[in-house]
DNA sequence: GCCAGTTATTTGAAGCCTAAAGAAATCCCA
DNA sequence: TGGGATTTCTTTAGGCTTCAAATAACTGGC
């Protein structure tokens, strides 16, 4: 508590340097390995990541799942995930059917070509990120999984405490 | 080193499932951050965080830098800037004028008004970052900061492998 | 059964983003 | 000094992304 001079209490504008510092950082290194990544899948397979994104959420669950789960898992609004699914669907990867309990819902799954198609592409991504972080001994790793696990719940803290 | 039945040398494929795990765990933060720092700049000043990153480069030279410049530091395509500049330029917020001595170059800066305009949103954006970060203590800050130090490296190490 | 409220998805407008091709200016070196 | 290579920026086509509004289907209470 700091005090002026006619002893009342004054907010003195902390300095939050390094926590701006740490966001760029996250920040600069996801976008760096996002870009990476992002032109291998181009160079290699000619697939956007949003796409690749898409099924390998869908690769996870044998019976598909509907547009609003895949638009949450996937952090995208919902008119993003519509048109994505669109061109996947046009494409052969996605299979797309309404729900037979509530005609509202979208099922989607990957086809058994878009399945193949993926897990091909997932070994190579495997291999790349791996490569990625291959400066990184065993123990950096457990230790940055513990550092962003805190980091993403303390996020989760501040944007909920704003959303009420 | 594995050697086959045949005493043939074999290349296993290895496990990077905490790579993998590491990577989407990073991912997640920053889009998470990301997410919530771009609905903030959008309620609280209508300005979208592309632009507040623009804004952030320029604020840091009093004489402004060239359009190369900016899409170097902000990790993104020389026609993207293009675009951005053209609406700042619109909205009056920044200045652009052909370099005297080689005319394929484009100078852009802050105006008076713009540059008013992101030091009122940089103090707040500095509040959101130390909220969103709050829960980490100083030497997770530290520890975080060096950690991602090494991953850059190593990332920036892979993309030069790649590329040459 | 009906209606108000909720949920799932789509649509539309605007902006962001990339890769690739093209235009203009400069550089460099023979 | 001429001309090919390089650099800087813009343009284009296509796709991604958001937000907000619209549509359609379901749910619960009466």
């Amino acid at each position: 508590m700091i005090l002026d001079s006619e002893t009342k209490a004054v907010e003195l504008p902390e300095d939050h340097g390094n926590e701006i510092r740490l966001w760029l950082r996250l920040l600069t290194c996801t976008t760096l390995i996002e870009g990476e990544v992002r032109s291998r899948l181009r160079e290699r397979f000619d697939v956007t990541l949003p796409r690749f994104d898409l099924m390998a959420q869908l690769d996870k669950v044998p019976d598909g799942m509907t547009l609003s789960d895949v638009s949450k898992r996937m952090m995208v609004s919902n008119g993003n995930v519509t048109g994505l699914v669109e061109r996947l669907v046009e494409s052969g990867h996605l299979d797309r059917r309404t729900s037979e309990s509530d005609r509202r819902v979208q099922m989607i799954r990957l086809t058994k070509a878009g399945r193949a198609e993926f897990r091909k592409m997932a070994a190579e991504h495997e291999l790349w990120i791996a490569d990625i972080f291959s400066d990184l001994g065993p123990k950096d790793v457990r230790e940055l999984m513990r550092l962003l696990a805190k980091t993403k719940a303390s996020a989760q803290k501040s944007a909920q405490a704003r959303a009420s």
